[in-house]
DNA sequence: GCCTAGGTTCAAAAATTATTGAAATGTGAA
DNA sequence: TTCACATTTCAATAATTTTTGAACCTAGGC
């Protein structure tokens, strides 16, 4: 469980073992992993935003990998989304090109960010079909009815567009 | 693509024809899917609402079936929790045990419903398991920056919880 | 009180999504 | 320039989710 007394070796052999996730890490895995769900987002990459998240210190490829028992693949690909939603920072550790992870300082920009790049896209895509429906539905005599019913969506979905819009110029900073 | 001029037959043989969806059924309903995915609801739920959200008149529970070309029991599953979110009613017509089916009137409603039902309970969840967490780490020797990290996220889940619950009772009408 | 239209259930099959790991890449230290 | 280390890629596999449909209920018309 605990490391070695002392320093850890830095060039033991080819297998290092892994201390196993303490039980508040397993924990705040599950609370990472229950939320991104919701958001369509999956296991591997909760999970490693988890650890990163409750270490004092940037972690490296191979320990999240040896941690989290995943592989290389799903490490590889879970950093890069995290990446990709501007989530986590690498610092790169002088004479060596392994970079080392942490999560970026702020929570709340992390948060706009990933709810922003999940629901956008949606709310762009759609604003162009429901003007085809709604012309469709005209021309094709639907009830009056219903062509309010398709108005209204319209308006939320403009109006869920313009919110996002304007949480979207990411300050950059805290 | 038409009824028989005059009244449709109401006992026909076993096997009826029902129109395909029109191109601006089958539009909304990619709209709808598409929202739905978002918050991790099926694609046979969201086409099924978004037919009765198209039509002028109640349907029912076979031409559903027929119109979306679904087994019967993804219609059922589905209207059973279209029903359970508020987001249709029923009306029985005189003489027959057949339901026929319409969107709630408030569009509105029904996304608060949807809403809060998957984050709701999510979030009820993390509330003692984040006070474990960070009872936990207290205890176990973690660095006073992961303590606030975790603190931070705590207050994040304790104000979205609140901001839930203050859209919680619902009123019940439009 | 029957009996069947109208709907539900749920185990199995299909479809979708996530993970793995061996091979490929490319990069910076020596 | 070389080459081994660090990471990425992606086809194959595993896990999960959704859909199907035949068997099963059951309320209500007769």
């Amino acid at each position: 469980m605990k490391p070695p007394s002392g320093k850890v070796p830095k060039k033991s052999a080819t297998k290092v073992a892994y201390p196993p996730l303490a039980s508040h890490e397993r924990e705040l895995a599950e609370y990472f992993v229950h939320m991104a769900s919701i958001l369509g987002i999956q296991r591997s990459v909760a999970e490693i935003y988890a650890l990163l998240y409750l270490s004092a210190k940037p972690i490296d490829f191979d320990t999240i990998q040896g941690r989290l028992m995943m592989s290389k693949g799903s490490v590889s690909q879970g950093l890069r989304f995290l990446r990709s939603q501007g989530m986590i920072l690498s610092t790169k550790l002088a004479g060596s090109r392994r970079e080392h992870w942490r999560p970026t300082p702020s929570l709340a920009v992390s948060l706009v960010n990933l709810l922003r790049s999940q629901f956008l896209p949606s709310l762009e895509k759609s604003k162009p079909l429901l003007q085809a429906v709604l012309q469709a539905s005209r021309s094709s005599g639907v009830s009056s009815e219903v062509i309010e019913r398709i108005t209204r969506l319209q308006q939320w979905n403009s109006r869920a567009l313009e919110l996002s819009e304007l949480l979207l110029p990411p300050p950059k900073a805290d």
